[in-house]
DNA sequence: AAAACATATGAATATCTGTTCATATATTAT
DNA sequence: ATAATATATGAACAGATATTCATATGTTTT
């Protein structure tokens, strides 16, 4: 093993591209925690039994009971999911006696899910 | 422990929606591998890493290790990363010499994180 | 050819995440 | 009140994933 090569950089020793492009993205890029918050936001979408709910939400408000039939899911892991879709804000809710009915909380959602979509069907 | 309840539903007994609008719902559904596929492009965007290196992309095509240098990432973690992107076709390379410099692929992933952080600076 | 450099990759590890099981809560019906 | 039903939640487990370390590949320079 070489002697201490602490001193060798791991990226190249120079910025392959001109500096005042590398310093203008720096001062672009959205602080951190925005960008910490946007990932978070595409890990919810990141998942099939949440996409699933949220597609079967697009025409009509649901109850966990239709959407577990609908979808051939078990309750639970319908409800553990609504959880994490109403944290995120992409679902609200409204109580009728026992049951809970379940709706696409914005237009941002469908239109996330429809631009993904398209990727997709390239 | 009551007898077999194998019987019992784990769902509601029936459909609190109307019958005719959750028929409309199955039709309307893409196939589940359209589904999968979409949950797995947005399992993508769903890292902040990944996300940081599709931002500093937006201005311009950057080489391996100004990217690395402009997030602070280590020059392995973002070839891991990159290797992600673009087998998802969100990113694409070219190269010259020693150096690889990536770009976003197309203009959906722009639409995307855009859409995604409206959603997130509300 | 050898050294230096930029990038890629495989294996190992630690962390995160989704489902299941058991059970709790809340509402309605008897 | 008690039973039945709809939903929610906590704990445990299994599978997925991001980073690190070590090393390989490929290109340029000497």
């Amino acid at each position: 093993m070489a002697e201490n090569k602490h001193e060798q950089l791991e990226q190249c020793e120079y910025m392959c591209v001109h500096k005042e492009v590398v310093d203008k993205l720096v001062d672009n890029m959205p602080p951190d925690e925005i960008l910490y918050d946007l990932a978070e936001l595409f890990k919810v979408f990141g998942d099939s039994t949440r996409i699933k709910i949220l597609y079967a939400l697009f025409e009509s408000e649901l109850c966990v009971c239709d959407i577990a039939q609908l979808l051939g899911l078990t309750q639970t892991a319908v409800s553990h999911q609504l959880r994490v879709l109403k944290t995120n804000k992409l679902v609200r809710f409204r109580k009728e006696g026992k049951n809970v009915f379940y709706s696409l909380s914005d237009e941002h959602v469908r239109g996330i899910i429809n631009l993904g979509m398209e990727h997709v069907e390239e």
